[in-house]
DNA sequence: TATGAATGAGAGTTCATTCAT
DNA sequence: GATGAATGAACTCTCATTCAT
């Protein structure tokens, strides 16, 4: 069937770049050229640089959430639906770098009109975890703590040590084998009740 | 004698602006004006603009460490030391937001040059927080983990939570008030044995 | 039958946008849209945009001089002949305010290759106007002057105020309703016996 | 002593290609280099590009203002005035083309957020301009008119006759040699009582 | 005929940095 | 020590134009 789409290949380009390099650091050319397409091409389907930021955090965050429902649907206990909830977003380690580094990168928008929308697409994501730290911690799986705070504390805690597991050198290494493990557990630990 | 120090205005008002805006966000100008000093001044103390930032981070670590260590001298026991610490590190919310930003800032230095610098300090940072764990550790007073990444986790946690608490929305102002308390509770519970 | 033809939508859109914004300003998107044609079909009637813009501008002159030449084979007197050549080239104040700003537009083309071309063009209007005032000089109707030279005057005249009867303020209103007058015996004073 | 001033070269530049090409033809980079300067350096003196243009118009205007008032100064009478007006006015053909030309250039800024201060600086200018016909009109020197529409039409006048004059072709040439002359006696018809 | 996705040169602008004074 | 005019590479974004369908 043909190479893949345009659209689909800005998209990829664009969420490679930003992960890695974070936004400043990532020109329009650069995407330009990794998706082999013109820089009008970008333009085409993204208003700006910054809502193409904005598309490719606003997909992370929605496959990350639609794994977190899926999960919730099946109705597993409290403790289960949290510690899966924690595995899956930090599987992305070992399956996906760089998608998780991308979770580093929300947190410094620095142009006051990106970091509005930005800070209102984290401000979603860490509500819907937050949402589901409610439920755990009304049916007594979790104890009580603020819900939307400790959300934000567990996204931090993932992003820093993401950026950290992201280098070469053999700390980097070790991050990326025990991290998802490791994180779990404080995390575990942290909310236990 | 005299008016402040051209130095001490230069770091003065480069903390502020990136703490407040963020790296990229903050201009060589901006930094010159708010410090009522010239852009070549600037360049007579700073060899760039990524040696200021660094200087400015590095300050902020060891007047952090500085306080973690007079703490460890004073012989408090464990626990108490690790509530100290983060106490210490979360009070910067109320007394001064933006040194606390900062440190929401240090994870996106997106430039590899920066970067790498600025990981060596962050990872400084991080292994004497890490070495205090470790001791308390030895010491039974928390249980075991894997202290550097703890101390990445800590940091982040710090870092997210303090970026959020910046807005002037509801949320974000009982995130200044509740924020310290909540997270330390967190990472007493993260870590406790 | 049915519904208006392509071609006419594009030079209506065409010259409402070129009158009303000016060459620059008007996009080869902003016509599409206007005229609601894609932009392929645009460039299926016309070369390019200089084209279109060309095509507007000598509709608008070729309108104007068949009512001059109509008048001019009903036999009327020279001075009468003026009077209403100036009359139809104001009227459009009120009539088509658009049309009447388009011909303040086409002194500057700026680009040297669509410049070329519209000057001939505008060259041409002039001397169609030129070739009246020399006939109405020869019939002693009006005073000898250089009448290409004239003719670029009356144009000039026309068309700075007619510009400047396009806002919204009070003294665009009053050049729109006394400006035919006032030219036309401006005019009229400058090339009488 | 030395080479001429920076600002000095970049305004004589600017009002060199702004002139010949228009507003949008010139680049700034055509600037700068015709300037022997660097980008930066006309971002150094002046906000943006259509500040640089509007700076440029603005000098043009206030020479030619400076020049009119020097003569009202000296007391001559009313149609003396309007005719060393018009002549100072028209000067320009032979002794510097491209500020004449520019005069002609003032009435398509097409860019919304330029033509609002531009059109300000040219209403200014037509006033400055209504004013002495006003003046003239009291004594009796000139016919009553609407003096501003007046100024615009004599505005209107010069800019075109001065653009055709641009060219190489004889009718350019010819322009040159006659526009002043023929354009005064036109005004002074047009305005005599 | 008609479409609109795709192109890419070129636009205005920013900003860390240098250096003669 | 201190200054700020001068630099120019690199940025995001626009837009007339092309062409496969």
């Amino acid at each position: 069937m043909g190479e893949p789409l345009v659209l689909e290949r800005i998209v990829e380009a664009s969420r490679k770049l930003f992960a890695r390099k974070g936004f400043h650091a990532t020109g329009m050319r650069d995407i330009a050229k990794l998706a082999q397409v013109s820089i009008g091409s970008l333009y085409h389907y993204f208003r700006s640089k910054d809502e193409l930021f904005l598309a490719v955090v606003r997909r992370a965050f929605e496959e990350r959430l639609a794994q977190a429902r899926e999960l919730m649907r099946q109705g597993l206990p409290g403790p289960e639906i949290l510690r899966h909830v924690l595995d899956l977003h930090f599987a992305g380690f070992a399956a996906e770098p760089e998608a998780a580094q991308l979770l580093g990168r929300v947190w410094a928008p620095e142009d006051p009109a990106l970091w509005k929308k930005l800070s209102a697409l984290v401000d979603e994501y860490a509500q819907a975890i937050a949402a589901i730290l409610q439920e755990a911690q009304a049916s007594g799986a979790i104890r009580p703590v603020h819900p939307l705070l400790a959300a934000y504390a567990l996204l931090g805690m993932a992003g820093a040590v993401t950026l950290r597991a992201a280098g070469k050198d053999p700390v980097a290494q070790e991050f990326r084998e025990k991290g998802a493990q490791e994180l779990a557990e404080l995390a575990w630990h942290a909310l236990r009740p």
